[in-house]
DNA sequence: ACTCATTTCAAACAAACGTTTGAATAATAC
DNA sequence: GTATTATTCAAACGTTTGTTTGAAATGAGT
C-alpha cells in the first residue's frame, strides 16, 4: 500500500505529475502514454500504478494539485472584496478580476508550471471525457454559485440566464487567451511574442467587461438575421 | 482502389463520416476507435480503411466536408457586405455577423448535423494533434485573412495586434458558445433548455460586440501605451 | 545485526488498437 | 452469358496500451 502522505514519497510522485502535466498539455490525455510520462519523469514505469493507481486517477490528481489551490484564491479574493463591501453590491469589474484574475496570474507564472497548467485547464472545459468532467464539475460546485450570486446582485437589471451564458462566453474567451499563442497563430498567421506575461490580463479583462456589460439583444438593434440572402440554408 | 467519385460509392462512405462526426464529439479523436465508428455505421471494419485510407484521413475528410462550405459561405458574405459598401470601410458589426453568424447558424440546424459538427469543431482549436492543427491552418489561410483586412479597417484607431487578440478571444467565446450546452451545465449548475436555436446568435453576437469594441487597457492603467482615444465608446 | 514495511525494477500480462489480407459478393461493361 | 472491377466481409496481423507480477533494493525502528 502506497502511503498517501507526501512527506513519505520522496519526488518520485511529484516527478510523475510534472511529466505528466506537460506531456498532457502537448498531447492530450489519451495521446499520452504511461511510457512517455515515465521515461521523461525517469521513473520506472510501474511507479504510476504504484503510486496513483490507474492513469485515470493521476489525471485527476494532476489537476486536483492545481485547481485546488486555484479555486481557494479566487474564493479567498471574492471573500475579501465583500468583506471591504460591507454588505453593498460589488462591481462587475472587481467580481470578474477575482474569478479571471486569479488564474491569469497563474498563467503569467511561467516560473512554476502554472502556466502549463492553464493551458491544460483551458482545454479541459470542453473535454469529453466522463470521469473528467464530473470531477471538474465537483470541483467548481464550491466556487461557481456563489460568484453567480455576486453577479447577480452586481447586475440587477440583466436577466440572471443571460448572465449565465455570458459568464460562460467569458470562461470561453478566457480558455482560448491561455490555450493562447498557439491557437492564436492559428488566426494570425505568425508567431506573436508576447514576453510580458501580465499584457494578457491587460488585453482580456477589458475585452470581459465589454462584453458582459454590452447592451442586450432586444435592447438597441438586431443582431443576427439580416445578413443573409444568399446563404444556402434556410434562414433561421 | 477506391472511387472517389461519391456518385459510385452508396451511402457507406456517407454513414461512416455520420457516425464518426458524431461520435467525435463525444469522445474525441483518440478515444473513438474504427470499431466504434463502423459498428455505429453498421458497415465492415475494413470499409474504413478501405474508403478513406486510414483514420487520419478519415478525420481530415470529416473536416473537410463541412469546412471548407463553411468558409465558402464565410466569404461570401464578406463579399456581399463590401460590394455593397463600395469601398468604404465596413461597420465592426457586419464583420464579425459575417464570420460568425455563419457557423451561428449553422450550428442551429440540428437537422442536417450541423449542431454536431460544430461543437467537433469548437474543440478543435486546442486540439493539440499536430496534423489537425496543421490541416486547420490551411483550411484557414485563404479566409482569415480577408477577415483581419476588414476589421483593420474598421477600427482604423485600435492597434492591429490589439484586433488580432480580441479576434482570439472571440473565436473562444463562441467555441464555448457552441460546445455550449455541456459545458454551460458546469457553471450554471442545472441544464438549460434552449428551444429557440436562433437565441444563441441574438445572446452572444451582443457580447462579442462588447468586447471588441470595449476601451483599451489604457483607460486605468498606464503600463500599456495609450494608443487611441478618438473613437466615441458606448461604454456603459 | 535483524525485521518489516515501503519503494523500485525488469519482465510479462491480456486486451484493444489501426491496419492488412484474401476470399466472397455485388455491380458494371462487353 | 462471361470478364472485369468495385465493394464487402470475417479473420488475422503486428503493435501498443494500461496494468500486474514477484523479486530485488532501500530505509527506518529496535
Amino acid at each position: 500500500m502506497p502511503s498517501f502522505d507526501p512527506r513519505h514519497t520522496p519526488d518520485t510522485r511529484a516527478r510523475i505529475l510534472d511529466a505528466a502535466e506537460l506531456l498532457f498539455v502537448e498531447h492530450g490525455f489519451e495521446a499520452t502514454t504511461l511510457r512517455m510520462i515515465t521515461s521523461r519523469a525517469k521513473v520506472n514505469l510501474a511507479s504510476v500504478n504504484y503510486h496513483f493507481g490507474s492513469k485515470e486517477a493521476l489525471i485527476q490528481d494532476v489537476f486536483r494539485r492545481r485547481l485546488t489551490w486555484l479555486n481557494e484564491a479566487r474564493l479567498a479574493a471574492l471573500d475579501e472584496l465583500e468583506a471591504e463591501a460591507k454588505g453593498a453590491p460589488l462591481k462587475p469589474r472587481q467580481i470578474i478580476d477575482a474569478f479571471f484574475g486569479v488564474p491569469l496570474r497563474v498563467a503569467a507564472d511561467t516560473e512554476h508550471g502554472g502556466h502549463t497548467f492553464m493551458r491544460l485547464l483551458g482545454r479541459t472545459y470542453t473535454e469529453p471525457a466522463t470521469f473528467v468532467r464530473q470531477f471538474l464539475a465537483d470541483e467548481y460546485a464550491a466556487v461557481v454559485p456563489r460568484f453567480k450570486q455576486a453577479l447577480f446582485r452586481a447586475l440587477p437589471d440583466v436577466p440572471p440566464e443571460e448572465i449565465l451564458w455570458r459568464f460562460h462566453f467569458m470562461l470561453g474567451a478566457m480558455s482560448y487567451a491561455i490555450a493562447g499563442v498557439d491557437a492564436l497563430q492559428l488566426v494570425a498567421g505568425y508567431e506573436m511574442d508576447e514576453k510580458d506575461p501580465g499584457a494578457l490580463a491587460r488585453r482580456l479583462m477589458p475585452f470581459l467587461l465589454g462584453g458582459l456589460r454590452a447592451p442586450l439583444a432586444g435592447q438597441t438593434e438586431q443582431t443576427a438575421g439580416k445578413a443573409e440572402k444568399k446563404t444556402p440554408r434556410k434562414a433561421a
